[in-house]
DNA sequence: GTCTATACGCCGATAGAC
DNA sequence: GTCTATCGGCGTATAGAC
C-alpha cells in the first residue's frame, strides 16, 4: 500500500476547492499552491504537472464513487431515493470530487468526460433495477440537474437552502411513478 | 434601432462557437478572431475587452430566451412536453447560446450565473401553470439535466443518438405524471 | 473599420540551493 | 521534501498606421 504524504493530500484538497469556489481558470498552481500552504516548486514535487494534479483528482473521484453505488444498492427505501437525496449538494467528499471534475469536463478535458460517462451509466444499471429503466432515466436526469444547479452556486452553504424543499417534492413526484 | 454589422455577428458566432467546442479556457481573443476572419485589432474595434463579447452574448441569450419562453407558452401539448423536447440538444440559436453561456458561468462568472437564475425561474413558472408547482420542479430539473449532459459533448452531432430516445422516455413519464 | 506591432502580466515548468 | 529564482510562452490590451 503505497504511503501517502500529508502534504500530497492537502495540495489535492486546496485543488478541489478552488475548482469548486473560483472555477477551473483561476485554480492555477500558485493558487492551489498558496492555498494548500506550500511552495509552487513543493507543489511540484507531489505533482510533476498539472495534468498529474487532474490524474489525481479523477481517481479520487472513481474511488469514491464505487463506494456510492454500494451505498446506493444497499439503500433500504430504495436506490432512487438515495440517488435524488445524494444529488443534492451535502458537502460530502463525493460531492465535492465530482463538481470538482465537472469544472474540467467543461473545460474540454476529454478523460474527466470519459470518467463521467462511466459512472453515470453505473448509476444508471443500478437505478434500473430499482424502479425499472424508463423512470431510472427520468431519476438519473432530475440527479443530473440537481447537479448542475449545484455547480452554479461554488458549493456555498445558502445555495441549497430552497433546494432541499425540492427533492422532497421530487421524492414525492417519484413516489407516484413507483406505483 | 441601433445597426450592427456583421463582422461583429460573425464575431459573436465565432466566440460561441468555440465555447461550445473547446470550452472556456481556449476561447480566447486571438482564437477568436482567427474563427470569425479577423484580426485581434479588428475585434477589438467592435469589443472593447472581453468582458464586451460577454455581455453581448448575454445579451443574445437574454432575448432568444424570451422567445423561447413565449413558443412555449403556446406549445399545442403543454408547456411541459415543449419544455422536455427543447431540452434536448438541436443546435438551435437557444441552445447555442445557452450552453455558451454554460461555460462562462462554470468559470465563476457571476452575471452569467444571475442571468441564468432568472431565465429558470420564468421557465418553473410557466411550467407550474401546465402541470402544478412540483410536477414543474421535476421536469424542470429533467431538462437541466438533459443540457448537463448536452453541455459534455462539445455540441456534437452524434451526441444526441441516444438521447433522442431519452426524450420519448422522459414524455411518457411525464404523461404518466399527468394523470 | 481593420490591420500590425508591441507592452506587460500571469501561468506552467525547470534548475538548483538547502 | 521544500524552497527561491528564473525562463519561455501565451493571453489581454494599447498605440498607431493604413
Amino acid at each position: 500500500m503505497p504511503r501517502k504524504p500529508v502534504a500530497r493530500d492537502a495540495v489535492l484538497d486546496a485543488f478541489e476547492a478552488l475548482l469548486i469556489e473560483v472555477g477551473e481558470r483561476a485554480a492555477t498552481l500558485d493558487a492551489v499552491a498558496k492555498r494548500a500552504g506550500v511552495s509552487k516548486g513543493g507543489l511540484l514535487y507531489h505533482f510533476p504537472n498539472k495534468e498529474a494534479l487532474i490524474t489525481a483528482l479523477l481517481e479520487r473521484l472513481d474511488l469514491l464513487a464505487d463506494e456510492d453505488t454500494a451505498l446506493m444498492k444497499a439503500a433500504p427505501d430504495g436506490s432512487a431515493a438515495y440517488f435524488i437525496r445524494s444529488s443534492l449538494w451535502a458537502d460530502t467528499p463525493m460531492d465535492r470530487a465530482f463538481v470538482a471534475a465537472t469544472r474540467l469536463a467543461e473545460v474540454a478535458h476529454e478523460e474527466t468526460r470519459r470518467r463521467f460517462a462511466a459512472i453515470q451509466q453505473r448509476w444508471l444499471d443500478v437505478l434500473a433495477e430499482d424502479v425499472g429503466p424508463d423512470v431510472a432515466k427520468a431519476v438519473s436526469y432530475m440527479g443530473d440537474g440537481l447537479y448542475f444547479n449545484a455547480i452554479f452556486e461554488g458549493g456555498q452553504e445558502g445555495g441549497n437552502a430552497g433546494r432541499e424543499a425540492d427533492v422532497d417534492i421530487l421524492l414525492g413526484v417519484l413516489d407516484r411513478l413507483r406505483k
